[in-house]
DNA sequence: GCAAAGATCCAG
DNA sequence: TGGATCTTTGCT
């Protein structure tokens, strides 16, 4: 992130697997939509649900490995006037609580499917401090239909900026 | 061509 | 707890 831009720390995630996973986009092989998740790792995926709401993924593996982690919640730390602006709410809590949330708040959309996060793009990651492993819970996705037993969601215990409990 | 589901959010 | 809202996908 550049100057004046918003952002913040990742604070809860899920992962989608190409196999065995039916919840993945790519689980039945590539489509328009998810052909960003058959791309290159470290760039976007980023689409459109529920038709109001995007969400964001980091694509994971090498080419033609369709592997994902969405993006479920982040700790604002920067930008936060900005991200109130945007989400209409003051609460610092319900700015990034959740993937469709935290794409509105940082102004995410179809412009920003595919791009390379690691720099060089409007929108990056960038290392931080690592979450001691024993900070880390590991539970069932939210929100699936097919696959929801599997333990693929991760979030910073304790963390108040999480999408759920 | 059409119908149904969907990695969500918010109001009531 | 249910409705809004619309894109993508797969099939009648």
């Amino acid at each position: 992130m550049e100057g004046g831009a918003c952002g913040g720390t990742i604070v809860e995630t899920e992962a989608y697997l190409q196999r065995g996973d039916a919840s993945c986009h790519a689980a039945r092989g590539m489509t328009l939509r998810n052909a960003p998740m058959f791309g290159p790792p470290g760039h976007a995926y980023v689409y459109f649900t529920y038709g109001n709401h995007f969400c964001l993924n980091v694509v994971c593996c090498e080419e033609g490995i369709a592997e994902a982690v969405l993006i479920r919640a982040i700790e604002p730390t920067h930008g936060v006037e900005a991200m109130r602006r945007r989400r209409g709410r003051d609460a610092l809590r319900d700015l990034c609580s959740g993937p469709g949330k935290l794409c509105q708040a940082l102004g995410l959309g179809r412009e920003h499917n595919r791009l390379d996060l690691c720099g060089g793009s409007p929108l990056s990651l960038r290392a931080g401090d690592t979450a001691p492993r024993s900070r880390i819970v590991t539970t069932t996705r939210i929100g699936l239909r097919h696959a929801a037993e599997l333990p693929l969601r991760f979030y910073l215990r304790g963390s108040e900026f999480i999408s759920h409990k």
